[in-house]
DNA sequence: CGTGCCTATGTAGTATTCTAGCTATATGCT
DNA sequence: AGCATATAGCTAGAATACTACATAGGCACG
């Protein structure tokens, strides 16, 4: 029996920015310096693996807003379960969790 | 000219937690969470471009406090000038920097 | 209308990180 | 003695992260 997947410090740290209300790719760059590279990677192994969901924003939004469409995600049940095990493990991923409920 | 070695996100976690008073292996690891398979290489690749230097504590000083011998380490001027372009690039490196100057 | 810049996602190949283990000293339990 | 726990450092091979680059639409500049 499997214990739930654990996660890299940096998977972790990208979880919890999504759960912080970085909903897509770039915003997550933005937000922890992390290189695309690292970024998408990730994101498709913890789509992969159910810690999280995803789905394209409409066309017509990014049209809009003249930019190009953004694919959002947010943290699926599991995923929560999962980033919970690792705000425990990863003491920086904890805090950044702390500080988005607590103030 | 060789622009001054970049740090991966870990890397420059690591260089700040050594900065923030944590001065060998199993403190870091305990400060950030990090496998000792993650911590140790790292640090040897830090000390061989010059960020960090090390030296072991003294047998008497372990024995006296019946445990195995530290290897101190201690961030250098060189490492200090990296740290500083991290903690602009990763927010939350610079969050941890911030916070132990800061309060 | 070509070049550069900004947003946004993605990939190939290399470098780093992580899992799972090991060595070693000391303490305590059976 | 044999086993477990704790501190401390380290390594091989598999998994992941990073650098550098690619794609693509829209905008501005000259």
């Amino acid at each position: 029996m499997n214990g739930s997947p654990k996660l890299s410090h940096t998977a972790a740290l990208i979880l919890q920015t999504i759960e912080n209300g970085c909903s897509y790719g770039f915003d997550i760059m933005d937000a922890t310096g992390l290189p695309s590279g690292t970024v998408y990677p990730a994101l498709r192994r913890m789509e992969t693996e159910g810690l999280i969901g995803s789905h394209w924003e409409p066309d017509k939004k990014a049209a809009a807003q003249q930019r190009p469409a953004r694919k959002y995600y947010r943290v699926t049940r599991a995923g929560a379960q999962v980033l919970e095990q690792s705000q425990k493990r990863y003491p920086l991923v904890g805090r950044l969790a702390a500080e988005k409920s607590g103030r």
